[in-house]
DNA sequence: GCTAGCACTCTCGCGCTCCGAGTGCTAAGC
DNA sequence: GCTTAGCACTCGGAGCGCGAGAGTGCTAGC
């Protein structure tokens, strides 16, 4: 069962089944094939061709008289050598400049992180049909400035700006603390802290930095539980989905049964998390079985990192049926994820 | 067709019949209702109380030969008599103290509005098994503070704390202004704004308060077109969403024709925002074809306004299919907008 | 006014047959 | 030796009819 025993025939017959299936959800015959693609070869012969490929396990054939349907295996060996350049995308999976410009003109509007992000899952899912998922930044960011704001004599807002994102928390103050002091105890912390990556900010780092401040120990306290919160495991990452319901549109999942996990996955952040991440360098196709998540057999999932300020930072991603536009899809994300740095390179 | 027509013992049968429809998700009988009933008559008497019941509209016969289905309208007389007191609610129905005290446990460890308002959508998803959503405060919201902090030569994070909730975007810099200079014109833009409905933020009433800005003209501009559309027709309200697979685990959701508008409806911010506002005084039940938003027929929504210090700020509540216990999903809507009440008014 | 009895209706599940699609094999041809 | 036409074979799915069972509506009697 070695994958180098495919000749030259035999990939085409591959090919040609895979694009079939993709486009007509059905199990593609040989006849089919043979007036369809112009293989050259008559229909007995892609037969054999057929019969090899199902011995292989690139082909599955539900019952003895029905046509061959691409096994995941199939899907990863095309997938393969596409990333690879070794086989051309189908015309129409190709971007046009004209949905590049589109995609850049919807993004580009965006000056908020979290609006960004979301339009970047609205786009995807509307541009594949596709449920559509688009992490906020995670990973080991590093601290750029700490404010505390006054909101009342007991709680104060302490507005966290990191390398790609930012985000605010309510500390509670034991005694009321007076507008400049609070300025005083952000300055003091940031000018300790700043560089360090949210994740390494222990007790030792901070209790040194409040040193300068004596009398607010508590408060120092306080802002040092959110930041250990909010860098901790959870990282305070978030997942935008969007059109979730799509799911329901393939063929595939017409029975509940088979829907019902994948939107149960995407459901969950915990699920979500394990699906998409950890976060790929270029793009990445996770097919079928490849998913970690069980009841996501039976899906894909193509995700890509975007950058922010050259370092990865999230993922965008869509979960479809194996049975996917490979190319497109793939484009697509590829093109997001990198549309998406840009635009986040420019905001926070 | 009038509803005074019915007697005690038409109400105690569209009672039982509600009740056992909810419980079993099939066509009632008559001797189901019989021997599982205590309504001291036979079945055939029951009967001809379920035909009187059919012809008033209150209940419905898929076919010659099955049990009685009730109808939208029997569920809506039913919800209303709950509601004025003058059902019992079934004992079961129910909050016990035990869940009361484990709902409370689950949301006051929330000191960040956003956390909250997600953390109200799972405890709510989890205990009612039902696609739930929570919106985030919307509405008149007054402004409290007004805050720029330096992130880069070109650009500043603006803070805005308003009543309810505090969001934050990136405004462009013409030119670079000093940490000084942002927190001069954020203290004189604060003072001039303060108390003012964010929709009220007009030209006219931040021009005469950049009056005391000289030279940063267009920082000014930058901010107010910022404020603008935070406080505008998105108003910034949005929806945290949870459980929505579970809709799929209903028998009536079998059918993926019949799922997925009520999936597409959840996944769109605009037909959730119909589907959920105009936010309701206390809780407010939407049953099958009361909904606005077709496809959602066959579904009822129970809502609730919490509110931040006194004023209706957001909604949260959960989809269900019509056929749902509404005593018990009332009453844990009802005491999640409570507490989320309690939780919000301690933050921000 | 209530109830027992009974005929009637309609759905659902089962087994049956038939049809057609598509294969695998074989034998002949280039 | 690879390719191809021809053909028998297999299997799933649609369509049909039937019987069982559930539940009603009606009527006659209490």
């Amino acid at each position: 069962m070695l994958a180098h025993e495919l000749d030259a025939r035999k990939h085409q017959i591959l090919w040609a089944v895979i694009q079939e299936y993709v486009a007509r959800a059905e199990p593609v015959a040989s006849e089919a094939l043979c007036h369809r693609y112009g293989l050259g070869v008559s229909a007995a012969t892609i037969r054999l061709g057929m019969h090899a490929l199902t011995e292989m396990g690139y082909l599955y054939q539900p019952h003895t008289s029905a046509g061959r349907v691409p096994t995941d295996r199939a899907y990863r060996l095309y997938v393969d050598r596409l990333m690879a350049g070794q086989v051309p995308p189908p015309e129409d999976h190709r971007l046009t400049p004209a949905e590049r410009e589109r995609i850049r003109r919807r993004m580009q509007a965006k000056d908020h992180a979290e609006d960004a992000l979301e339009e970047a899952a609205h786009t995807l899912a509307a541009l594949t049909d596709y449920p559509s998922v688009a992490s906020t930044p995670g990973g080991p960011r590093r601290l750029r400035h700490l404010h505390l704001i006054p909101l009342a004599d007991d709680r104060a807002l302490l507005v966290v700006v990191a390398e790609g994102a930012s985000e605010q928390r309510v500390v509670r103050l034991q005694r009321p603390a007076t507008e400049e002091e609070l300025r005083q105890v952000s300055q003091v912390l940031t000018r300790a802290l700043r560089g360090l990556p949210l994740s390494e900010i222990t007790e030792a780092v901070a209790q040194q930095a409040a040193a300068a401040l004596p009398g607010r120990q508590e408060l120092v306290n306080a802002v040092l539980a959110q930041l250990r919160r909010h860098g901790g495991v959870r990282a305070g990452v978030r997942f935008f989905v969007d059109g979730v319901s799509n799911i329901l549109k393939q063929p595939e999942f017409q029975d509940v049964h088979r829907a019902r996990p994948v939107l149960a996955a995407l459901d969950r952040e915990e699920t979500l998390r394990d699906v998409l991440l950890p976060a790929p360098c270029d793009v990445h196709v996770r097919i079928g079985r490849e998913n970690p998540v069980d009841g996501m057999w039976g899906c894909s999932v193509v995700a890509a990192a975007y950058r922010v300020r050259g370092r990865p930072a999230g993922v965008v991603g869509v979960v479809g049926p194996t049975r996917m536009p490979y190319a497109r899809t793939i484009a697509l994300v590829r093109y997001l994820a990198q549309t998406l740095s840009h635009t986040l390179s420019r905001t926070v």
